[in-house]
DNA sequence: GAGTGGTCTAGACCACCCT
DNA sequence: GGGTGGTCTAGACCACTCC
């Protein structure tokens, strides 16, 4: 049974930077240590002090910008109460935060049925529509909204709003929210819409949205980079 | 604003790779071509191969063994549903999966506010339940349960069987849930326990039980690799 | 002994940013 | 020009597994 290394040069590296990190020994908007420094310091090669700050940039702690320097990163994290399943500006005027909706695309695309396999989605082709949603003026979460062909008389509505702003613009509502929550590597979107590297972790909610309509659901996806969102749920046990 | 490599050798080979595996062209069991093979064939280097292959891990996809190889990494994901929030033995009969609990460590620690900033925990010290769950043998899940002192005569029962599995043999049964879902890089428990690389995606829930005891709460963390577990919940929406 | 992946180094080049 | 991080290479050593 293999695995562990622990003992390598680069995590204890790591590590300590981490331990400063935490401890405050770096002002954030003035870059760390160059890692030639770092490498002087801790007596071993430039690379591997690289590798260590690689590490860092892929668990969300450090960001590195060519030419500037390494700096410690930012954190704001945002909960997002899945009581209110599908945040909205009313919901986000509530929350007290400046909630933008910007669109990225609207097209025509067939459900993903592989990340979908909880759920028993359509074949026939959606409209879908890509949605990059802010708050405060920093990016949180792309949202994939997959909405019925039946919506086709008002494609144009569907940009820079939400799934359920929607629903609610042709007087329907929801009544049931079903929601699978997941971390995942981010997705080639999420990496580029919130540039983060590669693995960099992500919280997906998978969800299905019915209203009294039978035949009307909406179907989605949404994905926040894991230091920007999470998700509460408060739970009357039954028996 | 920077960011975005895209364009990088080791890029292209990972992603040539990551295709391979998604189109079944490697047999999971049986090694894939050595990093000197690879070398060889995309007429790069050794070292650079081996960054990518070290990326396919930290997404999950491969698995690594020195003197063994790199293998296509076999996933099993379970899906935990938050209507029933804590899965006990009788759920997993239920679920018809054999569930197994296996005992790390009981110890007196307060809880770790920073990771409970949306909860109001106490500040004592608290009886400290670590347990690896496992469902058909694989282990998907560390879990972190805090019980109150008033637990005291009762230590002895708290191995191997988890939080609400107590609760039970108590008397008591809990009617809340609440509970933090959240996408983090695996913590240095986890890293141990699933043999899973510095910054490997995984799913944690945060969690208070209430019983109509108010004194009574239970806190505690559960967390799971990312391609082993997801929850799963379904909200009647409110208005 | 041969092959594997993991680590570490020295050295090089690039694009970027600042002065 | 000098500093930064990012990439890529060649070459070495180690621990491991299998034959």
């Amino acid at each position: 049974m293999p695995r562990a290394v622990a003992s390598a040069l680069y995590e204890k590296v790591r590590k300590e930077i981490m331990r400063r990190v935490f401890e405050n020994e770096y002002e954030v908007g003035t870059p760390l240590p160059s890692a030639a420094k770092f490498a002087e310091e801790f007596g071993v090669s430039n690379i591997t002090i690289k590798r260590a700050l690689r590490d860092l940039q892929h668990t969300g702690l450090l960001r590195s910008f060519p030419g500037l320097g390494t700096f410690v990163r930012e954190r704001r994290m945002f909960i997002h109460d899945l009581g209110f399943p599908f945040a909205s500006f009313g919901d986000a005027q509530r929350l007290g935060l400046k909630q933008g909706v910007h669109l990225l695309s609207v097209t025509r695309e067939r459900i993903h049925q592989s990340l979908f396999s909880e759920f028993e989605t359509p074949t026939e082709k959606m409209h879908c529509v890509r949605n990059i949603i802010s708050a405060d003026g920093t990016p949180i979460m792309i949202d994939t909204s997959y909405l019925p062909p039946s919506f086709s008389n008002s494609v144009g509505d569907l940009g820079g709003k939400l799934a359920s702003d929607a629903l609610r613009d042709h007087g329907e509502h929801f009544h049931t929210a079903r929601i699978l929550v997941a971390a995942n590597p981010a997705s080639d979107e999420a990496q580029k819409a919130f540039a983060i590297p590669n693995g960099y972790p992500t919280l997906r909610r998978i969800y299905q949205l019915t209203t009294s309509n039978s035949s009307l659901s909406i179907f989605g996806i949404s994905e926040s980079p894991f230091d920007c969102l999470a998700c509460l749920v408060e739970l009357e046990v039954s028996k």
